[in-house]
DNA sequence: GATAAAGTTTACCGATCTGTACATGTTGAG
DNA sequence: CTCAACATGTACAGATCGGTAAACTTTATC
């Protein structure tokens, strides 16, 4: 039985895009970098483009994933649950291979809105938006889907501020704002 | 008197780095786009890095003077002002050139923390955080670091969604979650 | 061993990349 | 008008870009 080389190829191209960036990433260099020939590439996508796009897939997926499952690891409750996920954020934030959000990444240097990259990246954060947003209806806020939207406003900074901002614990600063905003919302 | 070839160069520079991206953008299409020939841009600049500095130079010292002098037009008091830097927010994302933050970029572009670029784009967060921070001190915030950070990261977090999240009213969410915020931290 | 599928190697394409060199043209002050 | 400063035009360099083609090798199943 092969080892998927496909699979190798898309999850080994997602780390090589996410510290070096799209753009400035070349296919002779992942050639060098994921072991796998060019023609392979083009034989599995029919475009750096699509391989792109299959990496974020894969980031998609296995990102969401965690944090989820991180999430509902550290608490019961929905309110606590809203709460416990910027401890998760902090965690990754700690990870040595933490280089941002390889979605901000991509509507970054794809910004045509309708670009297929574009696009994904913009599904990604409906999701999270939609995650946070149903948590906050679980937990009884009044207008959930406000709460929702603050809650991911103070995500996505908490992302930008980590990569940027040195001597600030984004994650931390994030939370506490979290904290009165979901009681806010509760009260 | 001749015009400054210069400052045109840079000032049409920007305009296409932050349309089209950095890595994406090439000293032959800056040459078509700002009708400077390569060879002065050579002159004047070392390097393409160079360039890309002086661009973000240049932004940062047009944008943060308007977004200071529109904040200051809109209230009088710091903590009216710290409301009003949303409004202020909200208004730039309405310009049909809006494109995102050009130093969210920059850092998503130039991730190696010591690089110039990232380097720069990280000082002009870091003088954000210090209009904040000064505001929030200013109108008598019992942790104006901590309400700085907070805010920053509400205007960081609607900057991104703005880009990538369609149906929403971020620097509105952000206003009404600064409000809360604030009154918590003067309260 | 035979064979099909999968993958690699090598060379190539036209285009573009950043940056350099040199000849020529333009501008504005004296 | 002269002339220095500034700018343009043109061609080039070596490298890299995304992508293609053909020959060859490897793998796994029968």
């Amino acid at each position: 039985m092969r080892p998927n080389k496909r699979d190798e190829l898309v999850r080994k191209a997602l780390q090589v895009f996410y510290r070096d960036g799209f753009h400035a990433t070349g296919m002779d260099k992942l050639v060098v970098e994921t072991g796998v020939s060019k023609t392979s590439m083009y034989k599995h996508f029919r475009s750096k483009e699509d391989l792109i796009l299959a990496a974020l897939q894969l980031r998609d997926e296995s990102f969401r994933k965690w944090f989820l499952c991180r999430v509902e690891e550290l608490a019961d409750t929905p309110a606590d649950q809203l709460i416990a996920s910027f401890d998760v954020l902090g965690e990754w934030f700690q990870e040595d291979s933490f280089r941002g959000c390889m979605f901000i990444k991509a509507g970054a240097e794809y910004q045509e809105q309708d670009h297929p990259i574009h696009v994904h990246a913009a599904t990604y954060k409906k999701l999270m938006l939609e995650f946070l947003t149903d948590l906050a209806r679980k937990a009884g806020a009044r207008d959930p889907k406000a709460l929702g939207c603050q809650l991911l406003l103070l995500q996505e900074g908490a992302i930008v501020t980590a990569v940027l901002v040195k001597n600030c614990d984004p994650a931390k600063d994030a939370k506490t704002a979290a904290r009165v905003l979901l009681e806010n919302a509760l009260g």
